[in-house]
RNA sequence: GCGUCGAUGGCGGAGUGGUCAAUCGCAACAGACUGUAAAUCUGUCGGACAUCGUCCUACGAAGGUUCGAAUCCUUCUCGGCGCA
């Protein structure tokens, strides 16, 4: 019998709801969930030290992405550091994200205004221009392919955003890079796809994915080293189609992952049907993470439709540009009743009214930061260029989802068990 | 005192007879952000009504030339530099 690398226990289920608490246990330690993951792309939880994640923010576990870790510094150079816990000093469970993102973000969505959570009107686009810093050789290759990564059935070719040099990325290769890099959890490599895409892109993509997957499992099982400390997951795509998602999560199902991501596309309103139908099919024992969506609402709805973890790069960049979480005194409790949280509003700290607002950033909070600095202090930074601003707002919204998420676990420990 | 250069919207700074309410940058005022192309991006930015738009007041001040002036002329005010 062999010894996963990361394992899962369900601890309490919720009645009526999909909702349930547990444990994911990794090398690097224990994950209680329901649990927000903070995102540091780059190996770098922008502004944040990694003690501030343990001292202030109370997170459990850190994500890292193998695209831009490949580019930069380059997975062999983090191997050769000791690997991501060693190398960025990360003392807690990691992910890596496949690189599968990219292939939306530099591709489908790339120079458009579009973002793979579509509120209302899919097919509305803006056009957005390309941003100013792209070197000259990829800005070219953008203006040729409007685009810069193409896909194919092997896998994709990304143009480097960076320095404008061809790279390769295929399931095999996302799983050699992310063996490298070393997280605890890593991703298989997907297709993110955009919205807008038609039903039949939308199954062309996420059969593509499910081969990818397969493959990635096959990549995954041959490196032994690699075997015994690193779970791998892979990835339900569909988009916002229930009848692809559905057909995702049971193929997926058959395969042997250590758990799932839930990724791609969805649309404000059907989220949480979305997440219902995969979540009823994938199996119970394994933990689920929705991909990079973390609103606090969103994670309300997602933790009653069975996710388990959740990603989201939210709460340091609408941080860093000055807009913080705060609660609006409100208690508002779920329809079905399980949960009772904190109603959330986002305030731009650089509009005019909080120069001379000297109350805390959220009084109702419990936070280090929360509690300790004030509105007026914290717009005074951001508007003074002083980078302590985005530092501050970084880990107050990261410790307000991070508690915020928290807190639903305990409720269904509480409650359930 | 003489000579010379200059005075533009909150600031810096373009414009040198019509297409100028006036390029651009900063500041200011708003908005956006959901597996980070992001310490970023977008919009507004003389005033009043206000949907394109219309009407006022504007380029140190006052006069003048001209169909028309931020742009040309005269005087004045203030400032830099040079010579006494």
């Amino acid at each position: 019998m062999s010894t996963k690398a990361v394992t899962f226990k369900v601890e309490a289920r919720g009645k009526g709801t999909l909702a349930r608490a547990g444990v994911i246990s990794t090398p690097h330690g224990d994950i209680q969930t329901p649990a927000f993951v903070v995102v540091g792309t780059k190996a770098s939880v922008k502004s944040l030290m990694p003690e501030d994640m343990t001292q202030y923010v109370g997170n459990q576990v850190t994500l890292a992405n193998t695209y831009h870790l490949f580019l930069q510094p380059g997975h062999e150079v983090i191997k050769a550091g000791g690997g991501l816990h060693t190398f960025a000093n990360w003392q807690m469970p990691t992910m890596t994200d496949s690189g599968g993102f990219q292939v939306f973000s530099l591709g489908a969505a790339f120079g458009k205004g579009v973002t793979k959570f579509a509120k209302g009107d899919v097919d509305t686009e803006t056009s957005v221009p390309a941003k100013a810093g792209l070197n000259v050789y990829s800005q070219k290759f953008a203006e040729d392919h409007g685009k810069l990564c193409i896909i194919d059935e092997e896998g994709v070719t990304f143009t480097s955003h960076i320095d404008g040099s061809m790279h390769r990325f295929t399931a095999e290769r996302s799983i050699e890079i992310q063996h490298a890099i070393g997280a605890d959890i890593i991703i298989a490599f997907d297709e993110c796809t955009a919205p807008a895409a038609d039903y039949d892109y939308q199954k062309e993509a996420m059969e593509r994915t499910h081969r990818w997957a397969k493959r990635s499992i096959m990549s995954h099982k041959q490196n032994y080293e690699a075997l015994k400390k690193q779970g791998l997951y892979g990835v339900v795509q569909g988009g916002r189609f229930l009848d692809l998602r559905q057909e995702s999560a049971r193929t997926l199902s058959d395969m042997d992952f250590d758990g799932f991501g839930i990724g791609g596309s969805f649309s404000k309103e059907d989220l949480g049907e979305s997440l219902k139908v995969v979540n009823e099919l994938l199996p119970e024992d394994k933990p689920r993470h929705l991909l990079g969506i973390g609103e606090p609402e969103d994670i309300v709805n997602g933790v009653l439709m069975g996710c388990d973890t959740f990603d989201c790069v939210a709460p340091t960049r609408i941080g860093r540009t000055g807009t913080i979480y705060v609660q609006t005194g409100v208690m508002k409790t779920t329809p079905c009743g399980t949960f009772t949280y904190p109603e959330t509003k986002k305030i731009n700290l650089l509009n005019e009214k909080y120069k001379t607002d000297h109350t805390l950033l959220d009084p109702l909070s419990e936070g280090y930061v929360a509690g300790k600095y004030t509105k007026a202090y914290v717009a005074h930074l951001f508007r003074s260029g002083e980078i302590l601003g985005p530092h501050l707002a970084s880990i107050h919204n990261l410790n307000f989802i991070v508690s915020f998420t928290k807190n639903l676990r305990a409720q269904i420990l509480l409650k359930y068990s």
